[in-house]
DNA sequence: TTTTATCTATCTATCAATAGGTAGATAAAA
DNA sequence: TTTTATCTACCTATTGATAGATAGATAAAA
């Protein structure tokens, strides 16, 4: 069998510019990233980045969408009884943290979010799919830690994820990180 | 004594391109509010905007202050007595809500906090500052509400506001409404 | 095996639109 | 006369996007 023969027709381009155009939207949001800035940082001509993304809009999702599909991916699953929900939810707060404040950034999807009136609808339709698989997650978390039926566990959620992202911006507006775990001590 | 002899140089125009820069600056962010769209809002040249405002950051400062001392204005001082400090957090609450909310977008501060990478120094000061008249106001209402000390009442300051702003998120990203309120729930 | 055709990924060059900002003229008001 | 507020006209830079060329790989046809 011989190696390397799968295929993986581009992989690596598509790949390292999902990963610059994450970093810069992070950094800056949707209407301040560019082709170019991107297309120089990796090394290529900015009619390229359109050869693989044809539209800012088709880039922005495919960032968004495997975002999406990495950040699912490393949720333990809530029904299984050998985790402790309770180290679940600061599993989650913890990751919120070192991903976001520390680096001086706030989220992706915040960022996208305040971007929204700029955005074509379909980067609007996967940013409310990962709010929506974050709620779900939280809400099956909160059922098994605290006995609640799925409405209440589901307000629980909105109301913690509520406190994780206004954190971020506090941290961001204030530039003081202290106020992430200041804002967050009420959910530990 | 002579109606409108006083000195306002030119209040009008300076105060019709700082209504829609602000208005602008809610709906799309710093990066995506122009001179000439302003300009052309309130009818006249850009280079007109500019012999008021000479740069884009002198504007959002002015924009960003204004922003501020209104607020001020508006919040009762929390240590008059005829006040219930009850009343003033759900008044405060309810404000954000209709000031924000209800007009499907973020706010002032929240959009500024978004593209903080891209403001010059003096706009990350003036946002600062308004942060910092939110959270001292409401820690003095906490002192009172529960009769914590200064550090407690500032956390717990620090944490509804966190819940104020992420509510806000929340509900740009899905288009649900109802998340403020349930959101919110958590603090009435 | 050679030729022909197609696909992939990149390039150069360019477009129209828009950006923030400046220079200099003008006319009215103080 | 000087100041205030506006204009016209322009500059340089950047944007998202497109057109057309090219080099190399692949694969089918002769």
């Amino acid at each position: 069998m011989k190696t390397s023969s799968n295929k993986q027709p581009d992989k690596d381009t598509k790949t390292r510019i999902m990963d610059s155009a994450e970093r810069a939207i992070v950094q800056s949001g949707y209407g301040a990233f560019s082709f170019r800035d991107i297309a120089e940082e990796i090394g290529i001509k900015s009619a390229s980045v359109h050869y693989h993304y044809p539209t800012k809009g088709d880039l922005a999702v495919a960032v968004m969408t495997r975002f999406t599909d990495e950040f699912r991916a490393l949720l333990p699953d809530p029904k299984v009884a050998s985790i402790d929900p309770r180290a679940m939810l600061d599993g989650f707060i913890d990751g919120f943290k070192k991903k976001i404040v520390e680096q001086h950034n706030m989220s992706l999807c915040t960022m996208l979010t305040a971007d929204k009136h700029l955005l074509p609808e379909s980067v609007g339709v996967a940013l409310a799919e990962f709010y929506e698989v974050k709620l779900s997650w939280l809400t099956q978390v909160f059922v098994r830690l605290n006995n609640l039926d799925e409405d209440q566990a589901r307000l629980k959620a909105g109301q913690l994820l509520a406190s994780l992202h206004g954190a971020s911006v506090l941290v961001q507006a204030t530039g003081e990180v202290d106020w992430y775990e200041k804002a967050l001590s009420l959910w530990r």
